[in-house]
DNA sequence: ACTTTCGTACGAAGTGCTTCGTTTTCGGCT
DNA sequence: AGCCGAAAACGAAGCACTTCGTACGAAAGT
């Protein structure tokens, strides 16, 4: 049963959840609870419920030394992030990152002058490592 | 039951459809059919009834002109990748399109140097209208 | 006209995701 | 010791997604 956590996909649920512990850090079954039903209402066995789940998944880790057991996440965020965004390059830009950078940009609006000066140090980072 | 196909997100099934579709233009079911199962083996009357419930959906539409209809995409490559860059930047980045952008550069081998180069060139464009 | 072939249509089973009601367990209080 | 409130555990229902078997109809060959 045990599984490799880095290949393992959230589901929408999950990720809400997955958001609210990466936000709260370590938390219980009630605070995790309340912080998902201010972006949408979830009755507290529900989010039980998934707690559980992810923990045989391997998503969350808990401590159960308290009466109320303290979840905490086990994937980071930015390994999400990777992989999610792996995924999503995978099915819809034929592989190609830079494709998903065009189309993130291309929509109008979409950074303010910040963003765009830390991306372009980025960029300059990454020529700069490649010459 | 009419409903704004730019706000229908494709199933992961769909998304196999869809992209056989963009890329071979309109076709009949038997096309989709070899094109998708040369990626992921499927059974026909399987495409078939995707077809079917993606022409209800107003994803695709079809020509029943000839014994074998041809199915068309409604939506465009270019719509399905915004709609769903823009959920996964919803759902994992804070509502941020550049975190995700950096979070696509900062993996290191994302980008040729011709990529960075038309990445670089959306950046100027973009500092240029916003100033 | 008859059979074979190829296509559409339909229904339903299997699976995974989501949600919640009910039951059980545990600590603290009297 | 017995009760009460809060938490965990369990089971199951509802729904959506996926897959395919079967039935039926039309076209094409003989």
């Amino acid at each position: 049963m045990t599984q490799t956590v880095s290949q393992l996909r959230p589901t929408a649920a999950e990720l809400g959840i997955l958001r609210a512990l990466w936000d709260l850090g370590p938390s219980t079954v009630r605070q995790v609870q309340e912080a998902v039903s201010r972006d949408e209402p979830t009755g507290y066995t529900t989010v039980l419920k998934f707690l559980q789940i992810m923990h045989q998944k391997g998503l969350v880790e808990r401590d159960e030394s308290s009466r109320a057991h303290v979840y905490r996440a086990r994937v980071t965020q930015q390994d999400t992030q990777r992989l999610m965004t792996s995924q999503l390059v995978d099915r819809l830009f034929d592989g190609s990152r830079s494709k998903l950078v065009l189309a993130a940009l291309g929509d109008s609006g979409a950074a303010t002058p910040e963003e765009l000066a830390a991306i372009r140090a980025v960029l300059n980072d990454l020529e700069r490592r490649s010459s």
